[in-house]
Order: C-alpha cells, then sequence, then structure tokens
DNA sequence: GTCTATAGTGTGATAGAC
DNA sequence: GTCTATCACACTATAGAC
C-alpha cells in the first residue's frame, strides 16, 4: 500500500502540519495559557488526544507552532541601516501567525518572554554594528522597541488611529523618527 | 469598643488594601491568568475565601487593583508636545504596580486590551490636537506607540541594552525620534 | 494508528463550623 | 466575622479499547 497517492507517511505529515496552523491561529489570538489542546484539536478537525500524540505536550506544540526561521545573521559587509530595518521587520506588514503567537504570549509566558528577548537583543546588535556610534547599543535598542511598540498597537491591541493605515503609509511616516535614532 | 484606636471599619480598611497591594504586585508579575486567588491571599497573609469574601471574584479584584486616576483631560489652552508628552508618562521611570499589572495582562486579557486600548487612544487624541497638522492622528499614534514599546521593551521584557540605562537617559536619546513625529 | 475513558492536578467559588 | 473543608469544573496527560 505504500504505492498509494497518500501514504501513511504523508497522510501523518499533513495532519500535523494542520494542527501546528490550527496551533499558530489559535496561540496568536488568545496566548499560550487561554489556549487549550481541546480548542487546536477543534480547529484541526482532529481528537485531541491525537495531538498530544504528536507533540507531547502543550509546551512541546507551542514550540514547534512558533518556531519560524530567523534572520540569516549578517556576513561580511555592513548594510545600510535602511536596508537592515526592512530585513529586521519594518514591513509593518501582516506578521506570519507564528510571530505574532509568540507576541502574544510574551508577557505572560515566560519561555516565549525569552525567546523573544533573545530574538529583539540580537537585531539590537546587528542594528548597533551598523550604527558604530558612541552610544550605538541604546539608540538601536530604542529602534526596535518603536518598531516592537508600533507592531503591538497596530497587529495586537488595535489601536483605532492605526486600524485603517496602511502598511505603507505606517512605515513612511516612522522613517524620519527612525532616522533621527540612527543619525544621533 | 467602637472607640478603640483600630476600629472595626478600620481593620477591614487595612486588610483590604494589604490584599490590593499585594494583588497589584502579582498581577503585575505574572498576568491575570497565572496569578491564583490563593497565591494573592498567602501574599496579603489572609485566607483565600476572604479574598473572595471582599471582591467577590478574580475579576473584581483585578479591576479593583487596576483602577488608577486617569490623566485629567486638557481643559482649556493646548501644551507644548513636550509637556504633554512628559504628562502622558515619557518620565520612563518605574511605573505604579496598577499600570505594570494592567500593560502585563493587556495582551491576553480582553479587558485589560479594551481599558488600555481606550487609554492610548485618548492619549493619541490628545497629542492629535496639540499637533493639529494633515496626519496628526496618525504621527500622535506613533508616537504613543512608540512610548509604549519603549516601556514594554525596558520595564516588562528586559531588554539587555535598557536594563543598565536610566530613564533620564532614555527619555533624552529618545526626545529627537518623538521630536521628528511632532513636527512631521 | 486512532480515539474513548479516565486519572491526576489546580482552579474559582461556596457552605457551614467556630 | 473569619476560616476550614469541600464542591464543581476545566484542564493536561495517560492508559487501554478498538
Amino acid at each position: 500500500m505504500e504505492g498509494t497517492p497518500t501514504s501513511r507517511a504523508e497522510r501523518r505529515r499533513r495532519t500535523e502540519e494542520r494542527i501546528l496552523s490550527a496551533a499558530r491561529a489559535i496561540f496568536a489570538e488568545r496566548g499560550f495559557q487561554r489556549t487549550t489542546i481541546r480548542a487546536v484539536a477543534a480547529a484541526a478537525e482532529v481528537d485531541p488526544a491525537l495531538v498530544m500524540q504528536y507533540f507531547g505536550s502543550k509546551q512541546e506544540l507551542f514550540e514547534q507552532a512558533v518556531r519560524i526561521p530567523s534572520i540569516p545573521p549578517l556576513d561580511g559587509e555592513l548594510e545600510p541601516v535602511e536596508e537592515l530595518l526592512g530585513r529586521i521587520g519594518m514591513k509593518m506588514g501582516p506578521l506570519p501567525q507564528a510571530t505574532l503567537a509568540m507576541m502574544r504570549s510574551m508577557l505572560t509566558h515566560p519561555d516565549a518572554a525569552e525567546e523573544v528577548r533573545g530574538k529583539l537583543d540580537g537585531q539590537v546588535a546587528q542594528l548597533a554594528d551598523a550604527i558604530g556610534s558612541g552610544d550605538a547599543e541604546l539608540r538601536a535598542a530604542l529602534m526596535v522597541s518603536t518598531m516592537l511598540g508600533v507592531t503591538i498597537a497596530h497587529q495586537l491591541l488595535g489601536l483605532t488611529a492605526l486600524r485603517g493605515a496602511s502598511p505603507e503609509r505606517i512605515a513612511e511616516t516612522l522613517r524620519p523618527s527612525l532616522r533621527a535614532l540612527a543619525d544621533g
């Protein structure tokens, strides 16, 4: 029966991906504590026990769901700050659900907090390298914090003044502010 | 026995305040879902049932604990943007625990989200009035979002680059960035 | 391999002893 | 009035039937 179009392994893989996709959506919407295995299973249309069977624990499911390819570190020449900002996440467009899930939980789930802090610290270091002057690290941290704040306000909290604004307009309006931090 | 230095009513008032203080601290540290009535009671050195007796529900306890005097709205003349920023929260110093408790829960507790969104919307409106030009509302929203992000990164997430920085230095370094947004 | 049934834990809330 | 004891519930996780 291994020659059938959908082998056992293939079916398993698809079910697993369906569970992960459902998990990402619900984790992103409710955060770690308030999402239940039951809800994830229901959304993925599988039995709750199957989720446990595949992932072992809620924590493990969360880790798998929010695992995203991280930004490759800079190699060789330093890029201009603008480009770095874009690459780091200044797109301001809709973020991947894995990222939203992580951010949603970062204030109440210690592991998520640790993960996000590490990621942001890394971005600060990259930016600080590109800036290079005296208090570059502080200014880089404030740039990253700014983007964090705008993302939270826009994507997670839904400030009314930002709800209608397009990502491009937000990025455009924000640019002089970030430039002021980068230039010192 | 009503003439004793500590009347029944007075004792009750003090116990209630001790519970609220403990609740603020734990809500600020762990967020709404992860704080238990039992933990609050233990910290306040009272029986868990007493907390329920006084406040009726965990939700009610939370609401009482995070209730803080809100910023009085502007009356009459518009203030300079700088002053408004200071009054709105740009002190960057340690925030009251009630505020931290609210912020800690704002991404995972719908009521907290609603409350924070309302408060921030109000600040945006005040700032937008003070700015006054075409896209004032968007720029005001980005200023508020910036302060939100820096506060989160500094007080709740603990970015390493910000951990050592004094509130004054952070405020000073951030000023040109906010000015760029205010001036357009 | 998948799911039903349930064990085990921690929670908010309540009733009644003192 | 305060607290001990307990309830009812929801959850994660496991074990065993199919």
